[in-house]
RNA sequence: GGGUCGGUGGCAGAGUGGUCAAUUGCACCUGACUGUAAAUCAGGCGGCUUCGGCCUACGGCGGUUCAAAUCCGUCCCGGCCCA
């Protein structure tokens, strides 16, 4: 077993860098950490999409802390959670996932977090799924769990609250959302759990939960979320969502894509940077003589290089500098066959590089197509073997070559 | 169960017989500019098209009308109030 490190100066980082708020308290989580006991950790996603993302990575970077202090750590699979869907992503659309679907997610999920969390090695993460206990609650047991909470418990939510004043719809099944959230804490007794701020109601709710079934303190730690410094969040809403399944080339460019006001928040919260260097970069931010970009094209680096490694994240940074600032063509470009006398308007479509006729239309319309470096004003245009090898451009990020 | 209000494009949300493929905001796309795929500004943003137009769309179905997102009937779904 793993010696736990229960070095102050390191236990103090873990529970500053990034977070927002502990339960009860962070003096109480701390005395606990000193003692040299080892904690069981967790935090849960829900395999909803394929990809977890940037904003999943902060809590997992968190575990990832705690796993090299010698804690115990669970990555928890919401395969049933995931079924209710969290009321909190208000958007998400309860899609039944199959159990197959699940298993193929998660296998994807610990590969794209591997860059925060080793499930190999001397301390190796354990990864559970929810399914496991929370499928065989029946209704009985059911009626038991949620006789610990109130209705109005329930609405406090602020999510709750909001759409109430909005007279939104609230399922009941929603109501159960933090239930089933809360009793996977119960199930695999842990001592803390950590999750994103808004994660805090259903968090909270799991340390009701184990203080009546279990009588036993569960801490919780909640992590700032990446926003901007009016609040934005960076979410799917934004558009500016970097998932972690993205190629290097791409995760960087993401990046590069956040408004300034994300540049510090993403150094603290989705690397690993020494503290005096992240102070050294909010300084210098401050400083109008500096450009941003050089800081964004640090960030881009870094968070490229924790999921893709060092090289990988050198040959996003060159090839970023290279399409983008110098707008050079790139030396990868995917050749797409197209067919002879084809309309240049079809070639895009089937090429992926537009939507549909229209949209290629527009594209052409509006300037957007190059043709080794020309401008391409008419739509009508007709391909022939004359182009064979030639490059087009649509936009600012999208080549391909034209290959008979 | 009764009353009442409502269901509109990816989302939010206008429109209440023709001028509606539907105002606006967000998201998205393109361009200009730049310090970047940031910010800002401009344009675009259902599909097909022989570029003349055509087709599909305002919860479902049916109807009235030359003409319906808009009126009527019916069904489904939701909010609020009453029971």
């Amino acid at each position: 077993m793993s010696k736990v490190i229960n070095d102050e100066k390191l236990i103090d980082e873990v529970l500053d860098r990034g977070v927002e708020n502990i339960f009860p308290s962070r003096e109480e989580l701390k005395k606990v950490l000193i003692s040299g006991k080892r904690i069981r950790l967790y935090c849960g996603y829900d395999p909803t999409a394929k990809s977890l993302h940037i904003g999943n990575a902060i809590s997992v970077n968190k575990l990832g802390q705690f796993q090299k202090l010698g804690h115990e750590i669970i990555f928890l699979i919401g395969d049933f959670t995931g079924m209710i869907g969290d009321p909190t992503d208000k958007s998400a659309t309860r899609t039944k996932i199959t159990r197959e679907e699940t298993l193929e997610n998660s296998k994807n999920y610990q590969k794209q977090v591997s860059g925060y969390l080793k499930f190999d090695g001397e301390n190796p993460a354990k990864v559970l799924y929810n399914s496991e206990w929370s499928d065989k609650i029946n209704f009985k047991d059911l009626i038991e769990i949620s006789s610990n909470f109130t209705v109005q418990q329930m609405l406090q939510r602020d999510m709750f609250q909001q759409r109430l004043k909005e007279e939104k719809p609230i399922y009941l099944h929603e109501f159960l959302y933090p239930l089933a959230q809360g009793y996977d804490s119960v199930a695999m007794d842990v001592d803390l759990e950590i999750g994103g701020n808004d994660q805090m109601f259903n968090m909270l709710c799991g340390r009701d939960l184990m203080k009546s079934i279990k009588n036993k303190d569960k801490f919780v730690l909640t992590m700032k979320l990446l926003t901007d410094d009016t609040g934005k969040k960076m979410g799917k809403t934004e558009g500016n969502v970097v998932n972690l399944d993205e190629n290097s080339e791409n995760m960087f460019g993401q990046v590069m894509a956040w408004s300034d006001g994300l540049i510090v928040p993403g150094f603290e919260l989705c690397t690993n940077l020494p503290e005096e260097e992240l102070a050294e970069i909010r300084e210098k931010m401050k400083d109008s003589d500096n450009n941003p970009r050089d800081f964004k094209l640090k960030l881009a680096y870094e968070i490229t290089k924790i999921n893709h490694g060092e090289d990988a994240a050198r040959g996003a940074r060159d090839y970023f500098i290279k399409t983008f600032s110098q707008k050079e063509i790139p030396e990868d470009i995917p050749e797409v066959k197209a067919e002879e006398s084809m309309k240049l308007i079809d070639y895009l479509v089937s090429a992926n590089v537009a939507s549909s006729n229209s949209d290629a239309r527009r594209k052409i319309e509006q300037g957007g197509v190059e043709i080794d470096g020309n401008k391409i004003d008419d739509w009508k245009l007709v391909l022939d073997k004359s182009y064979e090898g030639k490059v087009i451009k649509v936009g600012k990020k999208d080549f391909v070559r034209i290959k008979f």
